[in-house]
DNA sequence: ATTAGTTATCGTACATTTGCGATGTACAAT
DNA sequence: ATTGTACATCGCAAATGTACGATAACTAAT
């Protein structure tokens, strides 16, 4: 039984929502995507006042929630405007209801 | 996790949310998930054959999830039996639903 | 006692993440 | 042109994650 690794592949789905967990996997990424679902909009200063960290690393985690889709920027000189990329915020949200629909009521396990 | 300010601590809720995230952030544990909440019981067996990694490398990611106590085990000579942990699992759906409660309908962002 | 079956753990190598200071970029105002 | 503000990126160090072969542990059956 031979398992090569090389030529296997997640579905897409799976390796978006891992993704996506990924991107909620730090408490400071937690913390700025409940700031932007909050708020609306905010800026990286305002991040900066409610982070216990430096701003390159605010900025670092700023860009890891923008890579995987989560937010958008807009510059808008000095400052950068972020938001909630609604699209995407759909799509995770309904990724993480799929896994957690189970619900077990009738089953005993270990 | 260094922090500049030192006292500082994140909400056992955010903290919580972080590390249930982080739990799912690979596609192998997504797959253990999904299986034993469909199959409800399985083994490690069962497991190595649906992912295309080595029986310890998959060994390693049951006890991340053991760890995070979304999984519990029941030792059954020769085998071991997996669970989804309910009560965990129930926590973890309600913790993802809270943070993507918000839905936007009315705003227009960046 | 030995063997076979199943899973966990150890040791190791490599990759990725996290954090920060320093530096770079871009624009506005002087 | 220079300065100031806001933010991104670079380079580095430390910590953590991922993967695997080897080995250990545990039990059932011979």
């Amino acid at each position: 039984m031979k398992r090569t690794t090389s030529d296997f592949q997640y579905s897409e789905e799976t390796e978006e929502l891992a993704k996506l967990a990924k991107a909620l996997s730090h408490p400071a990424r937690i913390i700025i995507l409940k700031h932007l679902s909050k708020q609306n909009v905010c800026y990286t200063g305002d991040l900066l006042e409610i982070l216990p960290l430096a701003q390159a690393t605010v900025s670092q985690h700023i860009k890891a929630l923008k890579d995987v889709g989560l937010i958008t920027g807009e510059v808008n000189p000095p400052k950068v405007k972020y938001c909630i990329n609604q699209k995407k915020w759909e799509e995770a949200k309904k990724l993480f209801e799929i896994i957690f629909a189970q619900n077990f009521k009738k089953f005993k396990c270990c």
